[in-house]
DNA sequence: GTACAATATGGACATTGTCAAGATAGAATG
DNA sequence: CATTCTATCTTGACAATGTCCATATTGTAC
């Protein structure tokens, strides 16, 4: 390669990592349907059968992919979590969600495969363990708010469905332009604030 | 064909909504990825290049499929409103939520291609304005809960956004598996009532 | 009945996923 | 250093697919 002078030509030293790096570009510029693993190799620059010893199959680089965005997402809301520690436990929640959404935006083309591509998950158990990581997060995180009594009488079974779904809805729809066609011209900044505010709206109601 | 006698053979009859049902059968068999053209035309008992002249190209094929989706969508929305006339607004919300997520349980091939097949809908002016009818009509019933005084200093389009990505967010997570991944073993009804139920935790708290 | 539009066929071509066989490089071992 | 082993990459092949084109058949309007 011309821009790894120092590597031997026939043996690239990265493939892995630049075939992932292909697949974001291609998902980017033409949408997740025109993957494939011989663009893929082009744009590594190599042939167009190497993906299938680092990958297996097409499937097998879009598991990679996947994975890697579950790694980002479990990092992001860690983070997150871990910036506004000092604040109430309902306000870490709103940031964890946050951090989400906004994964999603930053990183569509993750966010596509991870959850709009129709993968077996069970095919491949190291994108499976990975996801589950993440999703136990979140899980965990409702569990605290029960635990620690801020919604004493709540199932945490039921309030992880409903932030999770809540969050990951805002994110779906908002990468897919659904939201922006019917609220207009709003931030996804704006979006999200309102809508994770909108549960306190039922404070005045009797439950 | 055979099963249709009186018909010539050379003109199948009803071809596009051969093709459509061919599509929703090779979804269910084998995911969306596996659709082609010509799969849907072997079903249909047609040439390969038949379905080209009723949908165009294979996007085509998806966009009338997404489509008739979100004409199954608004019907049931509209049904479940209507069979709910009597209740109060907020359990009219949530039949309309409940609705929303089974169909997309019931037709999962539909919301797929709906929500999940990164279609442009911009390309397909008919699918944008069926889908902009059925988001509409969700914008619409959030503008009635303010207007009507349920929360009467909400903002409604933060509402749509709150309700519609709630309800979107537990039916994509359905379909996907995730939510069972994390819940275990729950039936849908018990997961939808959950989750929907949620917000009114939120009486307790300070807004 | 004739002309025209709609519908369907068959062939062709480029692209893709996948497989098998072989080539090249790096690492380990002596 | 020479040898062997393994990981990595290439080349060639094949079937399946999307799409275009020319052609054939049917239904319909006049």
């Amino acid at each position: 390669m011309a821009e790894n002078p120092g590597k031997s030509a026939y043996h690239h030293g990265d493939l892995a990592t630049a075939l992932l790096f292909a697949v974001d570009e291609i998902i980017r510029e033409k949408g997740v349907g025109s993957v494939s693993l011989r663009e893929a190799a082009r744009r590594a620059g190599v042939s167009h059968s190497a993906p299938a010893h680092h990958f297996g199959d097409k499937e097998g680089l879009l598991a990679a992919f996947a994975e890697q965005g579950f790694g980002h997402l479990s990092e992001v809301m860690t983070t997150a979590m871990a910036g506004a520690a000092d604040l109430p436990q309902l306000e870490q929640m709103s940031a964890i969600g946050k951090a989400y959404v906004k994964l999603a935006a930053e990183y569509p083309a993750h966010f596509d495969v991870m959850f709009r591509s129709g993968l077996d998950k069970s095919k491949y158990p190291s994108l499976h363990q990975t996801a589950e990581i993440t999703f136990a997060f979140l899980h965990e995180r409702t569990s605290d708010l029960v635990a620690q009594g801020v919604f004493p009488d709540a199932n945490p079974d039921d309030l992880a469905a409903f932030f999770w779904s809540l969050v990951h809805g805002l994110a779906v729809l908002w990468v897919d332009g659904s939201l922006q066609a019917v609220l207009g011209d709003r931030t996804l900044d704006s979006v999200i604030e309102g809508a994770l505010a909108a549960p306190s709206l039922f404070a005045g109601e009797q439950p």
